[in-house]
This record gives C-alpha cells, structure tokens and sequence, in this order.
DNA sequence: CCGAATAATGGGTCCACACCTATTATTTGC
DNA sequence: GCAAATAATAGGTGTGGACCCATTATTCGG
C-alpha cells in the first residue's frame, strides 16, 4: 500500500530529484546544527579552495545572486567565519577572506557530510560509490556548461 | 575563475543534490507549462498506477502531509484530472479516481521527463543511465525504508 | 571633468514545500 | 447511546531559495 508508483520510479529525472532531496536535506540538517546552510557551506569551501575572493566573484563562481552574496558573507562575518575588508586599489569592492576558523568548520562540515554519505549510500558497494561519483560528475559539468551558455555572465 | 570547489564536488551528497536539484527544476518548468506542480504528477501517478484511493492513502503512499494532499486533489479536480466522491460505505472518506484526461496528462508528462532526462543524462551511455538507474533506486528503496522506520504511519 | 559603468548593499517579492491546528462530519468501540 | 477515534478540510505558519530593484560609493572612459 505504500509503494511508490512505478510511473514515477521509471523516471529518471525523478529518481535524481528524490535522491538529490534526500541528500539535500541530511546535509542541510547537520549544517543547522552550526547555523549555517548551504550557501554558507559553498561559499566556505570557495573560499578555502581558491582563497580570498571579491563578492562578485563568489556571486559567479557559485551562481548566487550576489545580493545573496552579500547576505551569506555577512552571516559568515558575524560568526567569525571570514573577514571583509576593502579592497585597497578599489575601494568600491571587498575582499573576502577565510580565517583559520573558516578551515577547521569546513573540515568538520565535510565530515559530517561523508557520515551522511555512508548513510546514504550505504545500499551501494565501494566500487559504484565511485562509479555513481564519475557520473554525476559528467552530468555537473554538463548541466553547468549548458547554464553558462544561457546566462551570458550576469 | 569559474571553477566549482574541489571541496564541494568531492562530496557525494553535495553532487547528488546539485544534479537532484537541476533534474527537479527541469521537471518542475514543464509541468508548470500545465499549470502543475511536483506533488500533482506524483499523485496522478498514484491513481493511474494503483486506481482509486481514499485520501488518506495519498497522503501515506506519497508521505504527504493529509492536509496538503486536500489541495492538491482540489487542483486536480478543477482542472477535471480526478474525480472526488463521497464513500458510500464511511461516508467521512473521499475517493479520488483518475478520469481519461489523468491519463492522457500523465502520458503527457511522462513524455516530457523522458526528454528532460535525454538533455540532463546526456553525457551518459544508455548502458550507464541503467546502471545509474539501478544505483538511484537502491538508494531511493534505502533512504524510503529508514523513513518508514522512524516515522510511524502518520 | 563629468557621465556611464561597476561593486556592494538594503530591502523587498514570490514560490514551493513542510508542517501544524482547529473544526466538522461520520463511524466505531465499549 | 455516547465518548473516542478517524477523515477531510480550512486556514494558517515558517523556511530556504531565487530573484529583483533602488541607492550609494567609487572608478573608468572619453
């Protein structure tokens, strides 16, 4: 009685929605326990991975409004997450920068999210984990190619 | 300048739900084309799949909240996709019952997805849009089963 | 040097979704 | 027969996310 109709199961698209949901929401669950979100989360990873970026182009690189952006910043800001400052040869943008906290809660959050993985993925083996990596990754990069096509870099 | 942090996208949640994301979205704009929405193909999927059901038993077969589910069967019967009529026997209890136009809309729909896979799934084999098929609905089976568990038949 | 472009920001809107409560009609169990 | 349980329903609430516009400060281009 409680079986998922198969019209919907045969869906591809579907099955990525619900799934996708489902890791969505796990991970946004441990993020809450921090107070942050998502965007927190992309914007932290950002800015450890490539180092100090203006807003606008966090804004880019993830795809947010940059309104958004400044938004995100600032909670980051106030939790002690990352510092803004003025941009020295233009002052009309701001740098922002991770601090060493801005390291560890990014670790702690990536760990966090590997347990949701293994609670998630727990029905495959080792072996399609990573094969189910490779492809999502192709369709990332993909679908992500197609919006920068669309988008002509707002 | 563009890149996605390495951060982010070696983490499989993180990628699950970012193409989960694009796929629903992608649903989502062409079912809105017919003035619907995620929960109304999943319960017309319902009905076409399984026929007639009390709503009592949308709400627990698509873990929906009762009280949504009033609304979106009232949709769906404005727009003549299901018929709503009082039991006979418990006279408190409401069946909803697919018409021909469910059908032929759910056909409809399904075509559409199936197109939205053929653009999102594109830089997969067909052999590796079944592998990730099977992988996705282990998952879905996994992540539906710890649900059941924790909720108890609400 | 002045008008146009750019960066950040504040202050919104809108939407889908999840969730919750109170009420009404009806049925069931004792 | 009556209290408790059940089904549907109306009418909320809160949240995250996406998006949009006007304003201010600053820089750039001609």
């Amino acid at each position: 009685m409680n079986e998922t109709p198969p019209s919907l199961l045969e869906l591809r698209p579907y099955l990525l929605s619900k799934t996708g949901k489902a890791a969505r929401n796990r991970v946004a669950e441990r993020l809450a326990e921090r107070d942050l979100r998502l965007w927190h989360m992309a914007v932290l990873a950002a800015l450890v991975d490539f180092g100090p970026h203006v807003q606008r182009e966090l804004a880019s690189r993830l795809a947010i409004d940059r309104s958004d952006v400044v938004k995100v910043v600032d909670d980051l800001a106030v939790a002690g997450l990352v510092d803004r400052a003025r941009d020295a040869d233009d002052r009309r943008r701001v740098t922002v920068t991770p601090t060493p906290a801005s390291r560890s809660v990014l670790a702690e959050i990536q760990s966090d999210t590997r347990n949701v993985q293994e609670d998630l993925l727990a029905p495959l083996t080792e072996d399609e984990r990573t094969q189910l990596e490779d492809m999502l990754r192709r369709v990332y990069a993909h679908i992500n190619h197609e919006a920068d096509g669309q988008r002509p870099s707002r």
